[in-house]
RNA sequence: GGGUUCAUAGUCCAGUUGGUUAUGACGUCGCCCUUACACGGCGAAGAUCCAGGGUUCGAAUCCCUGUGGACCCA
């Protein structure tokens, strides 16, 4: 027989070749003519370079997610995008070019930026189409376009209409460094080592001193307040009267508050503006008059006196010196400190009282925790994480920033009254270059505007991907299919943001939920665990490994590596130990391919026993496949397919599809079987390794790719799993015993076969040549 | 301080509702070109299932306490 398959491995280079045949046949084309499955796939972030190998992984799950759909007969939306707004490209171009943002000429600094983008995106849509993804390339999106910030902004427009958006001047998270307000979920905290300063306050009209620790001393001329806890005896008889700010020379009241930590430095705390957000919480409380002592640029203002001008680490040191030097310090201790970093730039937050636009969200929680709670998760753990989020939302969302790549806030201002007025939507704006589209103020009539030059939170636009993709505000008929969407796959660390914020988003302006599941997804870290970083010098590329190893490879290490909602770890090691599976898979087939495909066949004991065994298999397959969990299938068929059908039944069935010493009929079942066995895995390997399937497939049983064939399904067959462990043992045992005996494997035997393997008799005695 | 989660051979991981001898892979060590595959086959060694207690005829699995790690929040 000489197999039709000539080559012994796997080559991946064919990859290329199939990926041309899929893209030529439009074998993914989505029609909304029959029942849908839509997929918000998240938009990556270029954000550096290599991409990481962590979101290969994922991208390579969420394609398989839409093969899995479309094996099930759905017709599937897998839209691609690229997330364009934001931080991460401003710094990078900043950095890269060694200038800064704000002193910049704003349409050549974006220039720069989309250039930078347009560079790393081209990467991540290679590695995205090399791994195979069969998402919509022809037009993918990118949430920089006209259309896309079109629609941000026609949904800002509605939303501001309705009355729930607001302008309120209040203390805001700073980021000095890129010079904008952010959010709470923009905020990370990192224990940092710290001074804490013992500083002394002479209490007034008396010989008092009050000691006062604090990491801020630089804020002593914001200082309004000292307050104490009330429980605290050592104080008792200071409430009620004032103390005299050193250096400062201000007199300050001393009030009692059970905020005031009786163990954390010496149990008195100055309250100023601001240094925490305690510090806002009491200022309210207390009606406090606030002292702006830090600005926009960092640095101290002329409230700080002599210190003005310094930036705050630089007015920290020398007020503690001053202190030293007036003998107004006690002492000082090094300590870590829980301190708040803006997750971007990793600098202290400053809170500073500010003037930005709110989306009004506090009145929502009940309503999104209602959707919330209604959402399929995978894994449902996961699900968590949103409710704990839920529940620490205390303020409205921030939602404009004082930086220049990302879409434009649609206002004007009338240069007479300063009335703010929004434009008609469904056009992008760019306020601070376009001429007004408003032609006279509401309010006094005034002919002459001013634009907003802010942008929105980039999570402005991401949040509303469920409604680009289904094209809200456009096309009636298509969103009517496709909203909600079926499925929100993404990674943990963004559902207090972009999980959250698109539900909210979405719920204010639809009214229901953008989807039915949610697929959350764990982190790629390194060998030993470790999250990869440049720094640590442990970050692994994922394009040239694709390269070496091939899409499949790395496709099927991640189905195989990958336990839904966990961590897991990325080791190019383990990916090319991977490699081997596909090979088995294709020496199988080559072996099979030397035998003629039989479409039915009445079939003896031994046959039975492998389709009983290769149903097992469907089934579970099935259950992986419905969770979303690759895992399961993935492990499920490589067990499978080299443990029991490749070791022991096509080792027993050898002889007989040879056809030497069996009848015709024998011969036929066995070569029925295999190809029945054999199809049915590659049907269900596609969605996870679509290359080789689809190769096979087209060698071996068609002339049309699988990626059209359906799944198949359980069939009510004789249950012959009892004897898998009887028949691996016997076979083990003949094995060792030819091996004690220095007997080669072809070597004639004598051995007794037991008797609940009889039914098996005649394969097993051709296969280890027993009892001749 | 609160929450989520994890702990099983040198390494990674499985173990669904408790049920004989704990799964598989990588790595290690032997032997073997046996007409699909040396990117292979066969075999071997390797585990106090984190610790302590409880429930039970029976616990890796359920409960409690503790220890250690990861992540999130205040």
């Amino acid at each position: 027989m000489e197999p039709k398959i000539k080559e012994t491995t796997w080559n991946p280079e064919i990859e290329k070749r199939i990926l041309k045949q899929w893209e030529d046949s439009r074998v993914y084309e989505f029609r909304s003519d029959s029942e849908t499955f839509v997929i918000d796939t998240p938009p990556p972030y270029p954000s550096g370079r290599p991409w990481h190998i962590g979101a290969a992984a994922h991208y390579a799950q969420i394609d398989m997610i839409a093969r899995t759909a479309r094996m099930k007969g759905k017709n599937v939306l897998f839209p691609i995008g690229i997330d364009r707004n934001g931080l991460p490209v401003e710094m990078y171009t900043e950095k890269k070019h060694g200038i800064r943002m704000h002193e910049t000429d704003r349409s050549e600094f974006l220039n720069l930026c989309a250039t930078a983008l347009d560079d790393l995106e081209a990467e991540m849509i290679q590695v995205m189409k090399s791994l195979g993804l069969s998402g919509n390339f022809s037009d993918y999106y990118r949430t920089d376009s006209e259309k896309y910030r079109s629609l941000t902004q026609a949904t800002f427009i509605e939303l501001w209409k309705r009355g729930l958006i607001y302008i309120a001047n209040r203390p805001n998270n700073y980021d000095w460094i890129t010079g904008t307000t952010i959010a709470d979920a923009e905020i990370a905290y990192e224990d940092l080592p710290t001074k804490l300063v013992y500083m002394r306050f002479k209490v007034k009209d008396s010989a008092h001193v009050l000691t006062i620790a604090s990491t801020r001393p630089e804020l002593l001329c914001a200082c309004q307040a000292i307050i104490v806890n009330p429980e605290d005896e050592r104080y008792t008889g200071l409430v009620g009267k004032s103390a005299v700010i050193p250096l400062i020379n201000r007199v300050v009241p001393i009030m009692s508050h059970p905020s005031a930590e009786k163990e954390f430095g010496s149990g008195a705390v100055m309250v100023c503006s601001y240094g925490d957000h305690n510090d806002v919480a009491l200022f309210r409380e207390l009606g406090l008059q606030e002292i702006v002592a830090i600005g926009k640029n960092g640095r101290m203002t002329e409230v700080a006196g002599p210190h003005s001008g310094l930036k705050v680490k630089q007015a920290r040191e020398k007020i503690t010196e001053d202190l030293q030097n007036q003998a107004l310090l006690e002492k000082v201790e090094n300590i870590n400190h829980r301190t708040p970093i803006s997750e971007r730039s990793k600098a202290p937050i400053e809170i500073i009282p500010m003037e930005e636009y709110y989306l009004k969200q506090r009145d929502a929680v009940g309503k999104i925790k209602e959707i919330g709670s209604k959402i399929a998760f995978h894994p449902p753990m996961h699900k968590q994480i949103l409710m704990n989020w839920l529940e620490n939302i205390t303020i409205d969302w921030p939602i404009s920033r004082r930086r220049f790549y990302g879409t434009e806030i649609p206002i004007w201002y009338c240069k007479n009254c300063s009335q703010p007025h929004v434009p008609e939507p469904g056009k992008y704006y760019r306020p601070w270059q376009d001429p007004s589209p408003i032609q006279q103020c509401l309010k006094c009539g005034g002919k002459e505007f001013v634009g907003e030059e802010r942008t929105f939170d980039t999570w402005m636009d991401s949040s509303v991907s469920p409604l680009y993709i289904s094209r809200y505000g456009l096309d009636e008929e298509f969103f009517k299919k496709t909203y909600p969407a079926t499925i929100r796959p993404q990674s943990k660390d963004i559902v207090r943001t972009w999980l959250y914020y698109t539900i909210l988003r979405c719920e204010q302006l639809t009214g229901i939920s953008p989807w039915k599941e949610a697929w959350i997804m764990g982190y790629g870290v390194d060998e030993h665990g470790a999250k990869m970083s440049k720094s640590k010098g442990n970050v692994i590329d994922p394009l040239p490994i694709i390269d070496k190893f091939g899409a499949d490879t790395f496709r099927f290490w991640s189905a195989s590596e990958i336990n839904v909602g966990y961590d897991f770890r990325c080791s190019e090691q383990k990916i090319e130990t991977t490699k081997k599976f596909l090979s088995k898979l294709w020496n199988v087939s080559r072996f099979l391919s030397g035998f003629p495909v039989i479409k039915s066949a009445a079939t003896v004991p031994a046959d039975r026993w492998i389709l009983s065994e290769l149903n097992r298999v469907v089934t579970e397959c099935k259950s992986g496949f419905e969770d979303y969990n690759f895992f399961v299938p993935s492990t499920s068929l490589r067990e499978f397919t080299w443990n029991i059908f490749a070791a022991h039944y096509i080792e027993m069935v050898k002889g007989r599809a040879y056809g030497e010493g069996f009848t015709e009929e024998e011969r036929e079942s066995s070569i029925f079987t295999l190809h029945k066995v054999l199809s049915t895995l590659l049907l269900l390997l596609a969605p996870i390794t679509p290359f080789i399937t689809d190769y096979l497939w087209q060698q071996l049983y068609s002339d049309r790719t699988i990626h059209t064939e359906r799944f198949p399904e359980p069939e009510e067959v004789e249950d012959w799993s009892r004897h898998t462990k009887a028949i691996t043992e016997f076979n083990s045992k003949v094995w060792n015993k030819k091996k004690e005996q220095n007997l080669s494997l072809k070597d004639p035997i004598e051995m007794e076969i037991p008797a609940d393997l009889q039914e098996f008799a005649k394969d097993l005695k051709a296969m280890h040549n027993l009892n001749p």
